[in-house]
RNA sequence: GGAGGGGUUCCCGAGUGGCCAAAGGGAGCAGACUGUAAAUCUGCCGUCGUAGACUUCGGAGGUUCGAAUCCUCCCCCCUCCA
């Protein structure tokens, strides 16, 4: 595919009058990606348990992949010359980098933070390895990411305002790094990522440095960390009107399905979360009435699918009791079954918010969200 | 017939006088998981229960303040020799 010069644009379609929910459209240099959308998280170059055409499927529209991860292996050269991450995993709809930010988070005692970026000690054989924000920019661009994420510290919670507020001006001095060093020319999306930890000034600030930066795009970064979720809905909340509304909005690492449906109901645009397919692998589905245990006992012979209401290959091919015995057998089908159904009920709650926005329906289309799910989770 | 080894809580398997309701696995049950160090991790796992009490280590006796551990007999399993 040969990609087009500074085709990224984002069209905001609808806004709900009731909330800050928008339906809007974002052009990429590899096609469009209708919003609300939740990206499924494919780390190392692939989504796991998941094909490609299973993803088409069950309707994702873009993915997103590891800075850090591809860096230490196998290698965004040895990408890069395999014709890029495109090529390399078979997927040719866009493709969203994280940055290894969030491996700054992650991987705690295993790197170092200073002014020029942070050393990692790698996990896989505990080399010693830098990403500074121009290196992480270089290998996004080496992989072929569609969209870019600056490189930034994700604030670890509960944190002092001290140390936030350094944190904050050091991602912002990063994301001027970034910005510098990011070669647009390539069609590719660079995106600034709000931080600020709890702190709505804080947040409030960041995002100014950003916009006078200028990105494509705007992410929430440091939510989900452990806080209450009616602490990130209320930073989400201070912070998502601050961003200009003709850009992209994505809050990162987020989340559950009542985490969706109250992101975009405060404004949210893109998502993305390993939850569904994480959760899948360890024996959690998520239905239109809440989340289940496979694993658990009272499913042994149950001949029901996983969600009565769910269209999805698994649910119209398989009973609970098959998957319950295929969790518990250690089967490989287990993973892919389990997380086929968990994306496409992701994907899926995402396409009727669309929808629901789009025709002025989304408050109705929130609480029967929630009058399903009634007593359940 | 002779010589030797062994029978432990659902399974495998440590434990050879008190610190043993008994290591460690597995299985089972329950839970956690939010820009993936994750097909991972945590808890429970004899009975009732807050402490604590009670019944367990092939069976029956015995020694001892005290036995899964020592002694006697019995039952069963395995190996080698006849």
């Amino acid at each position: 595919m040969q990609p087009t010069l500074n085709s990224f644009k984002f069209d905001l379609l609808h806004t709900d009058p009731h909330s800050q929910a928008r339906r809007g459209r974002i052009h990429t240099r590899r096609g469009v990606i209708e919003t609300p959308i939740f990206m499924p998280v494919g780390t190392q170059a692939t989504v796991k348990a998941m094909l490609p055409e299973n993803l088409k499927e069950v309707g994702a529209q873009i993915i997103l992949a590891n800075t850090y991860h591809l860096f230490l292996r196998p290698g965004h050269e040895l990408v890069k010359r395999l014709g890029g991450l495109h090529a390399f995993m078979n997927w040719d709809k866009p493709i969203l980098t994280d940055s290894g930010g969030f491996q700054v988070f992650s991987l705690g005692d295993l790197r170092k933070i200073t002014e020029e970026g942070v050393r990692f000690q790698s996990h896989l054989d505990g080399s010693s390895h830098v990403l500074t924000p121009e290196s992480s920019i270089s290998v996004q661009q080496a992989l072929g990411a569609d969209i870019i994420m600056a490189f930034d510290e994700c604030i670890p919670y509960p944190a002092t305002r001290e140390y936030v507020q350094d944190s904050t001006d050091r991602s912002s001095r990063w994301a001027q790094r970034c910005k510098k060093a990011h070669d647009c020319t390539d069609g590719s999306a660079l995106f600034g990522i709000v931080q600020g930890g709890m702190f709505p000034d804080l947040r409030k600030k960041s995002a100014e440095e950003l916009m006078h930066i200028g990105f494509d795009g705007y992410a929430v970064g440091g939510l989900s960390v452990g806080e209450e979720a009616a602490l990130m809905y209320d930073m989400m909340a201070q912070t998502l009107p601050l961003l200009p509304k003709d850009r992209p909005r994505y809050v990162m690492g987020v989340g559950t399905p009542e985490n969706l449906i109250e992101g975009i109901d405060r404004g949210v645009d893109m998502f993305d979360c390993v939850m569904p397919t994480r959760n899948a692998r360890n024996g959690v589905l998520f239905t239109s009435f809440g989340k289940i245990s496979i694993k658990q006992a009272r499913y042994v012979d149950d001949p029901a699918p996983v969600d009565p209401d769910c269209d999805c290959y698994v649910c119209r091919h398989y009973s609970r009791a098959y998957l319950r015995h295929l969790y518990q057998s250690g089967e490989i089908l287990s993973s892919v079954l389990n997380t086929y159904h968990n994306v496409h009920y992701y994907l899926k709650l995402m396409e009727g918010a669309r929808q629901a926005i789009a025709s002025g329906t989304f408050q109705d289309y929130k609480k029967d969200f929630y009058r399903r799910r009634q007593g359940n989770d």
